[in-house]
DNA sequence: AAATGATATGTTATGTTATTACGCTTGCGG
DNA sequence: CCGCAAGCGTAATAACATAACATATCATTT
């Protein structure tokens, strides 16, 4: 296998650039870094950037992590859009870890149910220093 | 009582005002929502007012909607700072409800433990509607 | 093939959010 | 009084995001 994501075959060639450039990035990239990156592929305006990226996210091939302004490729080639997720990033070196928990979910859905709140979407996103960094230290 | 919210007493004049603000208004703050409405009050720059935020949140005073970009006085005047607080933001009314669920945070801090993670700072915000925007629609 | 509609694209300009850099002021402990 | 830390004011700029408009591409229907 070439590599474990194996990207859709219906992206635009726009959404395609942006993909390949998360997903060979070692950490979150904005919109802008993406844009810097693509120049040389005839990419000129944020704009392009952006509208590829919300067709990604809406997809669940790529994430939006709202506390950096930032975004990242699904982790999981399989994970699109099956519940809550949750980021931990690393201040040290910006590697994001990418997890689910079943028991925060329900239990934000109890709240929820509680309060007759329809939840559209959640972000949860933790900083701090991972284990590798840690040691490093 | 005058208010629930007991401002404290050793704020700067800066500091005073951008949480007055935000206490008297029924929804999140832009740095700039902030800024326009102490126009009057003689702030002239947006630094003035990410200064004071800075402090406030530093705090526990006030806290930032990562998702908004945008800021609210804490709800309760006697939360500061202890323990994770999780956001659900109103996408109809703009209100936002302020909780903790002691659950989510002991998961979040199994995951940590498991990992190896240092956890700094955790955001979690839930967007919807909340169930006055429900019935009313 | 022509007409239609939905989706994607390219480009310019602009709007919004946040920070850097610099210098002055104020208050407080030594 | 001196020195230092915290706060303040101002200007400039950086970083992030969208509006508005014109074109293009492609499948579907006529």
């Amino acid at each position: 296998m070439a590599h474990s994501h194996d990207m859709p075959t219906d992206l635009t060639r726009n959404q395609e650039l942006v993909l390949g450039t998360l997903t060979a990035s070692s950490g979150p990239l904005s919109a802008y870094d993406i844009l810097d990156r693509l120049r040389t592929e005839g990419l000129r305006a944020p704009l392009q950037v952006y509208r590829a990226l919300e067709k990604l996210v809406d997809r669940g091939l790529a994430h939006r992590l709202e506390s950096l302004n930032a975004f990242v490729a699904c982790a999981d080639a399989h994970c699109h859009r099956k519940g809550l997720i949750a980021f931990a990033i690393c201040e040290g070196c910006g590697k994001v870890d990418e997890f689910a928990d079943a028991v925060i979910e329900s239990r934000l859905g109890a709240w929820a149910h509680a309060e007759g709140f329809k939840v559209e979407r959640t972000t949860m996103e933790i900083r701090g220093r991972c284990a590798q960094c840690l040691k490093a230290a």
